[in-house]
This record gives C-alpha cells, structure tokens and sequence, in this order.
DNA sequence: TGGCGATACTTGACACGTCAAGCATTGTCC
DNA sequence: GGACAATGCTTGACGTGTCAAGTATCGCCA
C-alpha cells in the first residue's frame, strides 16, 4: 500500500502526482525554498540580501587583483543577470570598489572594501550554524548521496 | 584520496568547501536554480511565469466552488507574498475571475477561467516532459530516496 | 449592542529576476 | 589599417520577492 507523500499535505493537494519525477520536483523547488528563507534570515540581521552575500564572498575570494564584472556573474550560485545593478547597490553601500580596467576599458574591476570584509566575518559564524542546523537530520554518509544525485541531476539539465 | 567536488569547477573555486552541509546547502540551491530555469523555459512558450502556471493549477485543483487569495498563497510550491498582484495580473490576462465572497466580504475568491483552462492543456504535455527528462538519470530507486532526504531536511526547517 | 482583537486582504516602497536593446572597446581578417 | 564581429558591460521596462503599514470585515465577549 503506498504511503501517502507529506508535501501533499503540506500543499494541501488532494490528487496525488502522476509521477515521482514530479513529485521529486515539487520537492525540491519547496525545500530549496525553505532554506532560501533560512539563510535569508541570517543575511538579513547584516542589511544584506543573499545575492549580495554571495557577490561579497566572491569577491573576498578574487582578492588583491580585483575580478571583472561578468566573471562575478559567472560564478553566483544562482545565475543573476542583474549583476551591474546589484554592484552598484553594494558600491552605495560602501560594501564595495569599482574601477574600469586599465588594459581592457571595456572591464570594470571590482574588490570588496574594508567594511565589506568586516561584514562577511560577522556573517560567517551565524551562516555556518544556519547550514549546520538544515542538515543536522542527516547523517554524513545521507549528505554524501545527496551530493551525488544532485549532481546527476545538474549534468543532465546543463549538458 | 578525496574527490574534488564537481560543483567547484561550475563555479570556479579554488577553495574547498568548509563541511559537507555547506557544499550540500550550494549544491542544493544551484541545481534548483538550474531546474527552475528548465521549467520556466516551458511555461514562457505560454506567457506565463512559473508563479503564474502554479496559481492556475491551484485554481484548476480548486474547481467550481473557487478558492479564497491565501487560501492559494498557502498551496504554492514558492512561498508568494505578492499573491494579491499576481492575481492582478492574472485577471487581466483574462485567465482568472475574482469576486467578493457574499458570506464573508473579507474574502476575494478566485476561478479559474475557459482561456485559463486551455491554457494549462497546452502546458501540460512539455511540463511533463521537462520534468521527465530532468530526472532521466536517476532511477525509481534513486528518486525515492532523493525524496526520502529532501522531505526530512525540510522537516528540520519548517518544525 | 458596541467595542476590540483577529482575519483577509491591499497598497507602497524598494530589491531582485529577466529579457532585449544599446554603447564603448577590442580583436580579427582582409 | 579599416571594416566588422565579438566582448563586456549598461540601461530600460516589466514581473516578482519582501517587508511594513493600512483598510474593511468578522467574531466574540462584556
């Protein structure tokens, strides 16, 4: 007798999915939702969003020499087209520096300033928490084999 | 000997992940966005974002009697504060009806129209697809367990 | 039956997502 | 060395996400 999925209830849907690959999509757009939010609420305490975040410890990443643009989009976790716009809120903020390159114009360097480095070191504690206390229900060897089916899942969306 | 992480490569770091909880949290959040992507390609074809096809799923699942605004706020997949404009745009599309409920005109209650209806129809066949052949690579066993870890992972969150 | 908290939205303001068009600057190929 | 495509952004327009404050209505309880 098959058990009845819990994010049926959780949606409050009476008909079941026609297929588990449905249902595993359902599921995963409803957790990574939820964790979205988590995290949101740390980010949050420090007036960042965690787009913002994540351009920030990308460029703390890049350090001295700087990084362009586009190469800051390339590699967000969640793709963000709206890069420009989300430096110059940084940049607002102090968060951030810019300069045009001088070897290639048409390039804008970015580097995290001083109080942007300070901000990623307040987050960095509650952040981890945050990340330790989602997954705390699984064992090592769970994460492990969840690791590895989301990256199957990836290469064939991709590829 | 331990494997470098794919997810690394994707988005060119150098450093290792801190634990196995934020790799996964990354892995999780970048492979959805990479499926939301593949999903939203479908429902475009139709004009209509991925919040927009929900809400009329929703509005479908609710049948004649109709349904109250958060009432569908609280089904979605995607939590949606901004249930109220979506709504709005909706009806002006002309693919819901909206009208105060007489026994209790706090209430707005929603339906779904003729035109929203076909609309869905056509969606129907490439969602299906798309959601089949994300997941083409992982077996039924697979797929369950995927859903087993996703469901006890947003149970620490959500409790 | 009148007042008061709860409910069900609605609105405003601003950040972000998404697509398309525009504008320098650079590299390439004749 | 001059045209022309490619690169690296920037801008505009609109939908959505998110939070806070406001409004209308309802239920309840003195």
């Amino acid at each position: 007798m098959p058990r009845r999925p819990r994010i049926l209830d959780e949606l409050r849907q009476t008909r079941p999915f026609p297929s588990r690959a449905d249902e595993a999509l359902v599921s995963l757009l409803r957790t990574t939702d939820v964790l979205r939010r988590h995290l949101g609420r740390c980010t949050h305490e420090s007036e960042v969003t965690p787009q913002q975040y994540n351009v920030l410890r990308i460029l703390r990443g890049a350090g001295e020499q700087g990084i362009p643009t586009l190469e800051i989009a390339s590699r967000m976790i969640e793709q963000t087209p709206g890069i420009t716009r989300l430096l110059d809120r940084l940049e607002a903020k102090g968060l951030v520096r810019r300069q045009r390159c001088p070897e290639d114009r048409r390039q804008v360097l970015c580097w995290i300033t001083e109080p942007g480095l300070e901000l990623l070191a307040e987050l960095e504690a509650p952040v981890a928490r945050a990340a330790k206390e989602a997954f705390r229900k699984l064992s090592a060897a769970e994460i492990d084999t969840l690791l590895a089916l989301l990256e199957r899942l990836r290469s064939t969306c991709t590829a």
